[in-house]
DNA sequence: ATTATCTATAGATCTATAGATAATGC
DNA sequence: ATTATCTATAGATCTATAGATAATGC
């Protein structure tokens, strides 16, 4: 019977595949989980409401593994960006380029650009928010402060908000620069809204609405930015 | 000669008018610089990216003259608060008292009350910034925060919002109530954008517009999202 | 032999308090 | 006599490093 020998070569067999690398996986397992934990923190509390003993502490594990892992706070923080930041961008890169290409230069329409720019990162949120609701409030935290914050957003988002910008150029030819720009900001505050997930639209309407309501949001808000584009590019009438 | 006698009298009758409650002026001088000091670090760093230190440093004091005036970080965080927020819902309570009581209920418009609640808020950035664009940063953080930031919102300026939404469903009685909070959530992330004033809207229009312009914002703002509003509460065209 | 993790600890920083000092207030 | 402010300092907390340990890797 063979059984020893089967079991002598079943074993170190099965093990092998998961022991293979196992010191490098047991690596990545340990730096996703202080990212994710990292992740959870700054969203709740901010960059300054986060030490790394908190990090810890929410993993279970010393304090100085993290800095084994990582070269202080700020690398962490950066690390957060870097894992997520680029995916999001692809996403939406992928999302206007897409239309552009479907319905042709011509056709484009304001809507249409802005349930590419806007949906793309909304859908995100509806399907897998435990994934990407916390980067969300991170993403929001900085896109509000100058300095850090606004740094952060030029490094990562940049592309994607002039990719925006060129769409709604080509949608309204006549409408002026600055005009355009306005928008953005109008459109920009209200998307760094909505991943902030603040609680207070639960509150304000007794229930009747929640802030964590993507699809919702979803529903609305294209619509909404683009009545609104249109508005402020509207030739002169009553203003100026 | 009565010389040294009008002297005698004189001086201290110049100086009473200013010797009179000498202390107590020392003192609430040098609690409004205190908390001058606090509101601007809060408004750059964040409640948790300042210490007690920074705020003694600023304004060149012993850190424990801090404890001597206020009761540790959270209580001057309050009093900043305390001093400005009423301020603000006082004016746009009585700009959008004003404006029903000017036009009757009948003849309330979305854009009539959106230049209400907007622009009261935009009026005292352009006129008077060095007061309120601290605090209006400090407002915009808080509003990008669950917990405690939705807690500072609801205690000062929910009766600011629902005035706004009362004002709302009489323009638009046919409007369903989720939309128009909806509709509310879009204007509250674009108004918290424009108080964060991060300088991303210079550096993404390479100096075509500015996010410290409020005089353009109030230009654009109310027509923006009079116009979005009407747009999603525009009974069920192209939606559902 | 390498490396993921831990314990112990040093140094920096922050909050908070006790006690001293030099003015104003009566 | 009161009070606005300072100096000195204790205690807590945080970051960062040194050295030990127990695994995996070759």
């Amino acid at each position: 019977m063979n059984t020893t020998d089967s079991k002598s070569m079943q074993v170190p067999a099965s093990k092998r595949p998961q022991a293979r690398n196992h010191k490098a996986r047991v690596r990545e397992a340990s730096i996703e989980r202080i990212l994710d934990a990292a992740e959870q923190l700054f969203a709740e509390f901010g960059y300054h409401g986060v030490t790394l003993k908190d990090v810890a502490a929410r993993i279970g594990v010393s304090s100085t593994l993290i800095h084994y892992h990582f070269n202080g706070k700020e690398s962490i923080y950066e690390a957060i960006w870097a894992r997520k930041a680029p995916v999001s961008v692809h996403n939406r890169l992928e999302a206007m380029r897409l239309y552009a290409e479907t319905v042709g230069d011509d056709a484009i329409t304001v809507e249409g650009a802005l349930h590419a720019w806007i949906d793309a990162d909304l859908n995100v949120q509806i399907e897998d928010p435990e994934t990407w609701a916390a980067f969300g409030k991170i993403a929001a935290q900085a896109n509000s402060a100058a300095g850090w914050g606004a740094e952060k957003m030029t490094n990562y988002f940049n592309p994607v908000v002039l990719a925006l910008i060129d769409l709604l150029k080509k949608a309204m030819p006549d409408c002026d620069e600055q005009t355009i720009f306005w928008a953005y900001h109008f459109v920009s505050g209200a998307m760094t809204h909505n991943m902030s997930r603040t609680g207070r639209l639960d509150e304000l309407s007794h229930g009747l609405c929640s802030s964590d309501d993507f699809v919702s949001i979803k529903r609305h808000m294209a619509t909404f930015m683009a009545a609104g584009i249109e508005a402020i590019c509207r030739p002169s009438d009553s203003k100026r």
